[in-house]
DNA sequence: TTCGAAATGTTAATTGATTGACAATAATTG
DNA sequence: CAATTATTGTCAATCAATTAACATTTCGAA
């Protein structure tokens, strides 16, 4: 593996595009793919997938194609889908409980280890599979279980102080739903944003243009 | 207005993250800005920010800058969100009630006019001032109520058939939280994928990759 | 009212991403 | 076992996006 030097964010962004295909096409039976076949099914040309992959090594047969199973877990690998983070979760709102409930950590690498809130209707809940704890003992339980990721589903007005204590307790890997521009503040830090109004707006603009038409 | 031609989709997808932030300046009571100070602010560069609205017009004045509330309307504008699209979302699990009660549908040109499950304990219902409805009763629903978009908050087993549905409903534009690819089948539909599943795994690679130096 | 500073709009240069082309190679067929 | 076909890996060419440069305009101060 590993002839990597810096991969673009353009290729990683397609990697579990990849993955998830080559996962049901495993389900499904198939054990040998070509990047031609692969580019119709998803809508993008062989060129770009043969290139794509050869970010992290040769894993094809010139003449024969891919082997699905071993393609699919080289990009797991890649991935890096075994390692299981140990993560926790702020806010456990409709949009918290959503993402503790539906998303399926253990497949991605992550490990959901706890919960925190600071509403006292909130605290003690249970959310999958775990009590929603008083983020008052947010210090004492990284330095016990010392989590490396944290699950923001705050507003944007909570997310600036505990972005910070998090930050003081080492916390440098953040998954997050608020409005918060950790990025900007903490350089060193590794955010994935998801913002759903901005998709939503960018939506909006698509249809508003379209019908402009 | 309107020197656009072909906007990319690069451009679009930074038009929601200046509008936040000039509504946040507009709030802070900031009247005058430059494309400097905003790009310091947003870390991008200040010829980025010029060049992009300038997709659009000419919406400052040399020398002087933006005025923020001006420009905050034009951005808006540019959006659309002042149309109320009628929409209606499908799934009311965890993810659709997040969905369903975290978003200001209003103020991001859509207004949520019903939402729809097929499971009998969720049927009925109260979410987001609406009574989840039966989707038996979808295509009597769109041929009164007339919705244009459809929020996908079903798993992809049921994503396919509903799909074709609301295609032959008319519907053509889609919020997409389910892992069916709705743009392979039909290339003529609007679509903004948001795949939860796919952010999360780009963040493992990010995680892996670091801490592989 | 004139001059200098500041900042835009726009064109040019650069950098990055995608696509195309093809030689090299492996599997398969006769 | 040789010939044919399929398909990769990679290099080159194209296309797109970002950054840099600068002439032009406006504001504000002297």
């Amino acid at each position: 593996m590993s002839r990597r030097e810096k991969v673009s964010m353009s290729v990683i962004r397609r990697l579990p595009r990849y993955y998830r295909f080559l996962i049901h096409l495993k389900e499904k039976g198939v054990t040998r793919i070509s990047s031609t076949e692969l580019s119709t099914k998803l809508g993008l040309t062989a060129s770009q997938i043969r290139q794509d992959l050869n970010c992290f090594g040769g894993f094809g047969q010139q003449g024969y194609g891919y082997i699905v199973s071993q393609l699919c877990d080289e990009i797991g690998n890649i991935l890096g889908l075994s390692g299981k983070y140990p993560t926790i979760l702020f806010g456990a709102g409709n949009l918290g409980r959503a993402i503790g409930t539906h998303m399926s950590f253990e497949s991605e690498g992550f490990r959901l280890i706890g919960i925190f809130d600071n509403s006292p209707e909130r605290i003690g809940m249970e959310l999958a599979n775990l009590k929603v704890r008083d983020v008052a003992g947010l210090e004492e339980f990284c330095k016990k279980e010392k989590p490396v990721m944290a699950i923001f589903c705050v507003p944007r007005t909570a997310a600036g102080e505990l972005a910070e204590q998090l930050y003081n307790l080492g916390i440098r890997n953040f998954w997050n739903f608020s409005h918060y521009d950790l990025s900007m503040r903490y350089p060193d830090a590794i955010v994935e944003n998801v913002h759903l109004n901005d998709s939503l707006m960018t939506l909006c603009y698509r249809i508003s243009d379209q019908s402009a038409k």
